[in-house]
DNA sequence: TCATCATATAGATGTTTGTCAATATATAAA
DNA sequence: TTTATATATTGACAAACATCTATATGATGA
């Protein structure tokens, strides 16, 4: 697990717009889409960012890609930080 | 409190390891640098990011700047990430 | 097979970031 | 008041980033 990468992957309003529409409800890119004021291209880059670290999990569907957050790698970055209020 | 900002204060290797030096123990600038191969300037444009967020706490102590982690803003920060596992 | 729709990649571009050397500021000690 | 020490600011610069347009890839359906 990248911390830093997690943290990055956070530190662009625009991604954590994202992040925060994952939340309500798993989506597939078209819909994350309709949502911002963004090109295709450029959500393709975020998202690529955010699944890389491993915050989004991807999963192709036929012709689309669902996103969801994968709340297990959002535990590991909780306990990371959790440490410093120890 | 702006979480994206916290969020890009933690985003670089090293502010994340000036976060971890602090955790172990509260440090002035000249102990920080002493630890780190950045030079003086650097280490300053540094702490300004993570003072500025607020995760970071300075007192001049004199003729030197004690730095502590906020404790606070880290469980702000928390609080926030932790909504995105409930 | 061809057309269509969803997503990814490439290339270009302006902006932000991390870094340094040089200099300024501020405090303490001589 | 000078000198020394700790930290901040400025200006320059290369690298990384966010964005776009254009194009490619890959899957579905006609």
């Amino acid at each position: 697990m990248d911390v830093v990468a997690c943290y990055k992957a956070l530190a662009d309003p625009t991604r954590y717009a994202i992040f925060k529409d994952l939340k309500q409800k798993d989506l597939c890119a078209c819909h994350l889409l309709e949502r911002l004021d963004i090109t295709q291209p450029t959500l393709s880059f975020h998202m690529k960012k955010l699944t890389e670290c491993g915050l989004v999990l991807a999963t192709k569907d036929g012709i689309w890609t669902r996103y969801q957050i994968n709340r297990e790698m959002v535990q590991s970055l909780l306990s990371e930080l959790e440490y410093f209020v120890l």
